[in-house]
DNA sequence: CGCAATGTGTGCGTTACTCAACAACCTGAC
DNA sequence: GTCAGGTTGTTGAGTAACGCACACATTGCG
């Protein structure tokens, strides 16, 4: 891929995820996000169509990669996976830490857990074992909105402890109920 | 002027400073410079003949700046203006420590010195007070060597102190010969 | 020695980005 | 009201940078 592209797009991202750490989504103008990616105002309309569509796209680039972590980590317990993940957040703590700050980012949030239901989805097993005869939604919405929180609470309190540590923690939990 | 140029030179700068920090710059290629710039190997051309002109525009330029720096604060004493210059080094230390600790660039340091001598020059006064009688080129090169020592001892060890102190104690030590 | 690997400088056609300008739209101040 | 100031989305023309490929050194290794 074109190196400018790379480039722009990744100005762009880092413009707008600095801004909202900064002030309001809807108080951030395209003028804003132009000038903080040290770009032309247009080259933002060559790749985005408005910043609802930017913010959009920067979402699911992001369930993307987690996406695509958790299955090349399929193979993984619960604690090796989640460490993946916990490394992943880390690294793009600034997105995250916006994302499930801001209370007007709650679009993400749900995006979010719609992901970790999904992805537990082949982990469970309702015919067999402790979870015979429960229901797999509830499972799966009761432990993906547990790990959800565990994450928020994570980000909220300023990723005081390391990954590892979270990834062990959470990896137990959900390995012991599933 | 056009932002990508400018971006496009920031970066090919940057990237041969980091690299001379790393290795000779002999050892230095196009490719090293291009890899780490994250641009065309092409790009290059487009500014500079080769390593070598890079280098010199590169010297040229903080020089030239230096010298600005200079002009704009002639009404300052020493000790105000040699502050400027601190901060200007403490700003741009990748650079200064560089060149004023591989032994290769020697070519800097003269020029640096050169610059030295002709910006004291207007200071220095040999028709009246203390320096009556004394030679103007033996005042300068002996001054002017006195502050290139100190500055390239100051990035020697590390830039311990502050450019305040540097550039105050420097100052009183000149405003004291001049 | 030959020969593979790597770097250099250059030219090619393509494309992403640039700046500047535009009309249309809000918004707040007088 | 309206008028100035600012944002938006879009356009057009120019150009910097792109990737790719080439011929020609240079280097090191069997």
């Amino acid at each position: 891929m074109d190196r400018r592209v790379l480039k722009s797009q990744e100005a762009i991202k880092r413009a707008i995820i600095e801004l909202m750490t900064e002030k309001s989504f809807d108080d951030i103008t395209i003028r804003d996000i132009s000038d903080r990616a040290n770009v032309n105002r247009g080259t933002i309309y060559l790749h985005y169509m408005d910043k609802y569509d930017l913010l959009d796209k920067l979402i699911e680039e992001h369930i993307g990669n987690l996406r695509e972590l958790c299955h090349s980590a399929s193979e993984m317990t619960f604690q090796e996976g989640n460490y993946v993940w916990f490394e992943y957040f880390a690294a793009n703590h600034l997105f995250f830490t916006t994302m499930l700050n801001t209370k007007s980012a709650a679009y993400f949030r749900s995006r979010f857990l719609d992901l970790v239901v999904q992805e537990y989805k082949v982990e469970v097993d309702v015919t067999d074992g402790q979870n015979e005869g429960l229901s797999e939604d509830i499972i799966l919405q009761f432990f993906g909105a547990a790990v959800v929180g565990a994450v928020e609470w994570w980000f909220r309190n300023g990723m005081l402890l390391s990954p590892r540590v979270m990834a062990e923690q959470t990896g137990i939990l959900l390995d012991r109920n599933f």
